[in-house]
DNA sequence: TATTTGGTTGTTTTT
DNA sequence: CAACCAAATA
């Protein structure tokens, strides 16, 4: 958008999005159908109420769902401005959690240079706690608990309330989360770390419990703006509404239609209820879609009526016709892969117009990039997997910043275990075992123990030393904290304790590992923390910059390190994909128990989440959508097969052109029938009906025929070449040499062997 | 104390 | 088919 003088940029919106933006004070909702350009709305609001109605940027606090969308948002304003919007605060609700708790801990009984726990470091405490109750973890799974915890602590559900609800109830499971929640706490606090649950949680809890404070940040924050509403689970709610009731200067931005968290705590009826919730709101609903093509939008519109938990509305758009939706029939994950792949390499030589960067496939779970992933390293497809593997959760990378948190918190005792005894310093369980008895029997934290472990009765010579070479170690790094930046310190710290010779000791995956310390490392010296805490210098001093960089790793989500300049084509789950869109999309993975997940069956509240999800995807895509299903597909293991998910039932089969593989189409099974793919660029016009899907395929139940010497691929052996072959039918059997893993003799109807063109 | 082994477990989705 | 963990060993 250009940089206005004054109302220019109004002219650019249509009738209700501009009714939006000139909202001045008072409860707004907006409804925002996908694509409809709510994020402009929201920027040309704060700008205007910056430029126009003269709010001054301290006085706004924005809300977004990534931390990538507050760094766009404020970006935007600036070029609408003309300038930064000084002292605005945005961010996540759990950045936002954080920044308020960094400056008032104290108030809680945390300091105010408290560590946040991530998903793996919670887990390991709280089978920790569950041990130290006395459960066994094998019968009640840390992880269940840790679910049921966070479930309760969304629902502002704390320590004591939960276990007089729940210590005497019927229900064993609830009993033993109740045994475990307090004494996590505890922990929690002794470590002087909060969990993620802890940054929405608490910011309430010291609100609700000191009205002054809360005083300062209402009037501090006279305007209130909140994207995605429609997935805030009641702890952010009642953030919302603790700062907002009173004012009621609160716009909240969402789209029924588009709740895909119910299941970490999401209340839809935030949003269908926000009208009773604050009274005399006013709504608008933005239903113009500017991002899709008419066939793209008529599916989706399609896919979403199905449902009916929700408020109603219909996407309109003024584009016409457009690419129809190809759904294709794949025989296995690899063979979906495959196809995949082919059909973007044909769309890129094609011609100009689309890029790698321009190409999204997104599936329902993390698993299923594996296959996709395996091929595009074969065909050198360049790409980019958001999720999955988290890069923080590597455990290469955890290494490394389980030290980096306890120079920064010596009282952090998942970081100590993780660390004391990488590289290998001696100190094995025994040593620990006395040694963490001797510290809480005088009542200091593990690191003092080790400083000391030559006093602590017990302790093996060789232990004790190790220990203490340790903890000097921790201490001078602490020191050199507040002196260097993380950059420094880092490379430093990953020098004297020769990691990567360590790293290179393990083999060939410690290459990797060791390209992902650099990266780590890269990545701390580029850190500037001026950057996080772009204004306010005051709360800076207190922390090194270390601290804030541990902050920052702890809260960046995936989808923040999605680069979407980069040109390679991108691949990720369907949840990581809200907020994003692609000219062209695949959704792959589209089976009968796998999308939707066959668990969500059992409850028809999440069957619905499960076709919103679906909703999401297809309105990522700008101007063509593929639907990708495979035969079978291995999963946990298991060989699983399905039938073409349902939810693909709903789009009318006249904006949809179906494909099988030459393999699908061969192999047997479920014969299906066979279309040439289309050019990539062909156009539909709308109302062609072409509906049989069915059996015409008898000619084909042949198998592949192979010659000797032919190059061909198997799912797991991978490639090799045909020797003898014997047999015939349903029985012929041939003998391959495979590249890596020796001669097999396979049965051809099972083995699912393909001829390897590559 | 360190390493290996065998068994178990699990796949939704994430800040 | 993994990754992860507890128990058995060197």
């Amino acid at each position: 958008m250009p940089n206005p003088s004054s109302e220019a940029y109004l002219e650019h919106l249509n009738r209700e999005q501009r009714e939006a933006v000139d909202h001045f004070e008072g409860p707004l909702l907006v409804l925002a159908g996908a694509g409809s350009g709510k994020t402009r709305v929201l920027t040309t609001r704060i700008a205007h109420l910056i430029h126009e109605r003269g709010v001054p940027p301290d006085r706004i606090l924005a809300v977004t769902f990534t931390n990538k969308a507050a760094g766009e948002l404020r970006d935007r304003i600036s070029s609408l401005l003309g300038e930064a919007p000084k002292g605005m605060w945005t961010g996540t609700f759990h950045g936002l959690g954080a920044r308020i708790l960094r400056r008032h801990a104290p108030l809680l009984g945390w300091s105010n240079t408290f560590t946040i726990f991530d998903a793996e470091q919670s887990l390991r405490l709280i089978k920790k706690t569950t041990e130290e109750v006395g459960l066994d973890t094998r019968r009640w799974s840390p992880k269940a608990i840790r679910g049921h915890l966070s479930s309760a602590k969304n629902q502002l559900i704390g320590p004591q309330q939960f276990v007089e609800e729940n210590a005497e109830g019927f229900d064993v499971f609830a009993r033993n989360v109740a045994k475990v929640y307090p004494a996590y706490q505890k922990s929690l606090q002794a470590q002087n770390a909060f969990d993620f649950d802890d940054l929405l949680v608490k910011p309430v809890e010291l609100f609700e419990s000191n009205a002054e404070l809360l005083a300062v940040y209402r009037s501090r924050f006279h305007f209130l703006l909140v994207d995605e509403y429609q997935d805030t689970n009641r702890a952010q709610f009642r953030f919302v509404e603790l700062l907002a009731s009173e004012h009621g200067n609160l716009m909240v931005v969402g789209d029924d239609d588009q709740s895909i968290y119910g299941w970490r705590g999401a209340d839809i009826r935030n949003i269908l209820d926000f009208e009773t919730a604050f009274s005399g709101a006013h709504t608008v609903r933005l239903e113009q879609n500017y991002r899709s093509s008419a066939v793209i939008l008529s599916a989706a519109n399609a896919v979403i009526a199905e449902n009916v938990d929700r408020k109603g509305k219909t996407l309109r758009t003024d584009r016409v016709g457009g690419e129809p939706i190809t759904l294709v029939t794949t025989s296995s994950e690899t063979d979906e892969a495959r196809w995949i792949a082919d059909e973007i390499e044909a769309r890129l030589s094609d011609g100009p117009g689309v890029a790698y960067r321009d190409i999204a496939i997104l599936y329902r779970t993390n698993a299923q990039s594996r296959a996709l992933e395996d091929v595009f390293r074969r065909r050198g497809l360049p790409y980019q997997i958001v999720g999955g593997v988290r890069f923080y959760e590597r455990r290469e990378i955890q290494d490394v910043l389980g030290y980096l948190r306890l120079i920064s918190n010596p009282l952090d005792a998942g970081a100590f275990d993780r660390v004391v005894n990488y590289p290998r310093r001696g100190v094995g369980n025994t040593s620990l075992e006395r040694l963490s008895a001797w510290a809480n029997a005088e009542g200091i934290s593990v690191l003092e123990a080790a400083a000391r472990a030559d006093e602590a009765p017990d302790v093996p010579k060789g232990g004790a030393r190790g220990l203490i070479a340790f903890a000097a170690l921790v201490q001078r790094y602490s020191a050199l904290a507040s002196q260097r930046g993380v950059g420094e310190l880092l490379e430093t710290l990953v020098e004297e304790l020769d990691f990567f010779g360590h790293l290179a000791d393990e083999g060939p995956e410690g290459e990797d590992r060791a390209d992902n310390v650099r990266e780590l490392i890269a990545g701390a010296l580029d850190y500037n923390a001026e950057l996080l805490e772009d204004l306010e210098g005051e709360t800076l001093d207190h922390f090194t910059e270390l601290d804030l960089f541990l902050q920052q790793v702890a809260l960046v989500a995936d989808v923040d390190r999605h680069d979407p300049d980069a040109q390679v084509v991108t691949l990720m789950t369907l949840h990581n994909a809200k907020g994003l869109e692609f000219p062209v999309v695949f959704i792959s993975g589209l089976e009968d128990g796998l999308f939707p997940l066959g668990r969500a069956y059992d409850n028809p509240s999440e069957l619905e989440e499960e076709r919103r999800l679906f909703y999401v995807g297809i309105t990522r895509a700008e101007n063509k959508l593929y639907l990708t299903h495979a035969r079978h597909r291995r999963r946990a293991g298991e060989v699983m097969y399905g039938r073409l998910s349902p939810f693909v039932d709903a789009i009318p089969a006249h904006l949809v052109e179906k494909v099988t593989t030459a393999v699908a189409g061969e192999s047997g099974g479920y014969p299906g029938r066979r279309v040439d793919r289309p050019g990539p660029s062909r156009s539909i016009d709308l109302g062609m009906g072409d509906d049989d899907l069915d059996f015409d395929a008898g000619l084909n139940q042949d198998l592949p025929r192979f010659v000797k010497g032919e190059a061909v691929l198997h799912d797991t052996f991978g490639s090799g070449t045909i020797g003898e072959i014997a047999g015939f039918g349903r029985d012929l059997k041939v003998t391959v040499h495979f590249d890596t893993v020796g001669t097999k003799r396979l049965l051809v109807r099972y083995a699912g062997l393909r001829r390897d063109f590559d």
